[in-house]
DNA sequence: CTAATGATCTTAACACCGTTAAGATAGAGA
DNA sequence: TCTCTATCTTAACGGTGTTAAGATCATTAG
């Protein structure tokens, strides 16, 4: 009786991710992390539904649960390789600088043009509640990106792994800070490429406040 | 049209909770806002949901847009007085100390400390999307608890408008960051006690790293 | 080649959510 | 008294995440 019509998208169209035999998707899980990304992207954080992501990637609302169980399994497969992306970010901007201020200053703005270009990721990457926390690969993820940022750290801070950790602490607190208030609007609407570059601008001063070259840079 | 939240009733009466005569309130924008409050306090910013709050302070889902049009508008309303028992406690935390480099380090502090103790209200203050960010007293609550920072930072870097206003983005970016990622459980899970007196002791490190005594403080 | 099996996806339903429209009730003023 | 306005309820709408049950595919066992 209802087989005629009932073959996949009922509007006739395939779906995006091909399915040249029936309606198998084949790489649904590609799929629906890019389309979760785009919605980020999009709509940013608060802006995110499971529904969406199924409805791009042309499947029904249940399909993702079979890849990723639920929401929040799907938020921690991109939040992972946000983290992936973030750390990545980092090593390449520490690369090629002259000494470890140096190699600070550029990971602090790294980390902080990383966020203003994902805001959506970037928030969700610390939404903690929507993702599975304890996840092993999220953890590891984490921690790499952690390491890329204390390494700088290290050389700047030296001594004790103890004033390493500390040191650490004391500047992605700073660079996450900055981070999260500009995107709350904190230090004027980023929406433009002018607020945009004004806030930058903003952030090499607190750099230079807070780890500056040299004494007299301070005053 | 409507609006103008009309506050006090004219003929002071009806006790809080429900009138006896009827069902008028008499003070369910008080009582919305207090059960907001403690929805915040039990299940975190993403907990909180409109008919609970309703349910909470005894009407029906639709009640409250009369007082404050949607959820947002209640929300912003939580966020003003979460902005003014900030100032407060930036202020509180400054006085009686004997120079502004110990000014600044208490409200530190106590920033964080605001954070841990209230952080489903916390997290609420600063996101965006869920408040009307252009609300006229909302951002003079803002602006009241940022001027409570830069009072204090103010006396620290001297110098310039300027070079304040980038002292005072430092320093807020600084404990901002790092009541968020205490928060997110960067910093350990800080859950009971124990773990929570420990991430303060690292936050006085970090101030004492960021803003030493005096030189040798640093190495 | 066929049959069975397990993975994948759909349909349908559930309980919630925020918001709105329309109507009932209360209190205050004419 | 009658009317007006603010307040609150009921009922509905479209949206959400999740689940159970069934259909279909891809592959492998016989």
């Amino acid at each position: 009786m209802k087989k005629a019509i009932a073959r996949g998208n009922p509007k006739g169209m395939a779906p995006p991710g091909r399915s040249d035999t029936g309606y198998h998707h084949g790489e649904l899980q590609e799929a629906l992390i890019a389309a979760s990304e785009a919605i980020l992207a999009e709509h940013g954080a608060d802006g995110f539904t499971l529904r969406e992501a199924a409805r791009r990637a042309g499947v029904s609302p249940a399909a993702p649960s079979h890849h990723f169980g639920n929401a929040q399994g799907l938020l921690t497969e991109v939040a992972i390789r946000g983290y992936e992306a973030l750390a990545a970010a980092l090593l390449q901007a520490a690369s090629g600088k002259r000494n470890a201020r140096d190699r600070l200053h550029a990971q602090g703005l790294a980390y902080v043009e990383f966020a203003l270009t994902h805001p959506g990721r970037f928030q969700m990457m610390f939404a903690n509640k929507r993702l599975v926390a304890d996840d092993e690969r999220l953890r590891a993820a984490i921690k790499a990106a952690g390491r890329e940022f204390e390494r700088v750290v290290a050389e700047l801070a030296g001594g004790t792994p103890k004033q390493t950790g500390i040191a650490a602490a004391a500047a992605w607190s700073t660079v996450h800070g900055f981070a999260k208030l500009a995107l709350e609007g904190k230090f004027g609407a980023g929406n433009d490429e002018a607020g945009r570059r004004e806030i930058m601008r903003m952030l090499v001063q607190v750099l230079n406040h807070l780890w500056p070259r040299d004494a007299r840079d301070v005053a």
